[in-house]
DNA sequence: AAAATTTGGTTTATAAAATAAACTACTTTA
DNA sequence: TAAAGTAGTTTATTTTATAAACCAAATTTT
């Protein structure tokens, strides 16, 4: 058979939101300020793509204060957590041979 | 110390460039014909994403003719077989507990 | 205590990329 | 010889990513 590749999750084929991911995978949570120093993002391109997580469950966010200063934290879902899985898994379609 | 994550360089990171390459990579040559159905891309998305390899040199293209039918037959390149291994190599910072 | 700066973001605008639609040139089949 | 098929390219549209501008509250400086 000709090697297929399989289908990925645009969601998590950016650069960016795979980061976040990977990050909140091992982590579990994370907050804001955390993340964006980790990835190297902008606070705008950070704010725009843990929303697009949120939006798909992915992940879930949380903002409260840390005293008087206003605290973002995003934690990863179960759903998440297999998307990433999955994501993961159509890679390797992508490198058989490696 | 925190997970830094390595830059993934754009032009592999599509889903279609990508799986033209794994192709290329494995078979070391192909034809536009053979990439198109292996890989479920319209003529269109696969001229240009082709275009796009070329001319960054991870690949070469050859126009030339099988009887009387234009025939179009894509290479990999050494330069492109690096940037496949570094891509690969990257891409593991994302994955470093799997 | 007012003014300036920093923190923690959001919103809006711009640039880049992916995808789809339309088209070209030629060949084969009915 | 007209219709349909092959092998692509070009152009237009949509989507996505990135960057720039902005906002509110808190903190620091003078």
């Amino acid at each position: 058979m000709s090697p297929t590749f399989k289908k990925l999750d645009p969601l998590l084929h950016s650069e960016l939101r795979l980061a976040i991911m990977s990050l909140l995978e091992e982590t579990e949570e994370a907050d804001f300020v955390y993340i964006k120093e980790v990835t190297g993002a902008t606070s705008g391109n950070l704010s725009v793509q843990i929303d697009k997580l949120a939006e798909a469950g992915y992940i879930q966010i949380e903002k409260g204060f840390s005293g008087k200063k206003p605290r973002t934290v995003c934690r990863i879902t179960p759903e998440g957590k297999a998307a990433f899985e999955r994501y993961f898994d159509a890679l390797k379609s992508y490198f058989l041979h490696k």
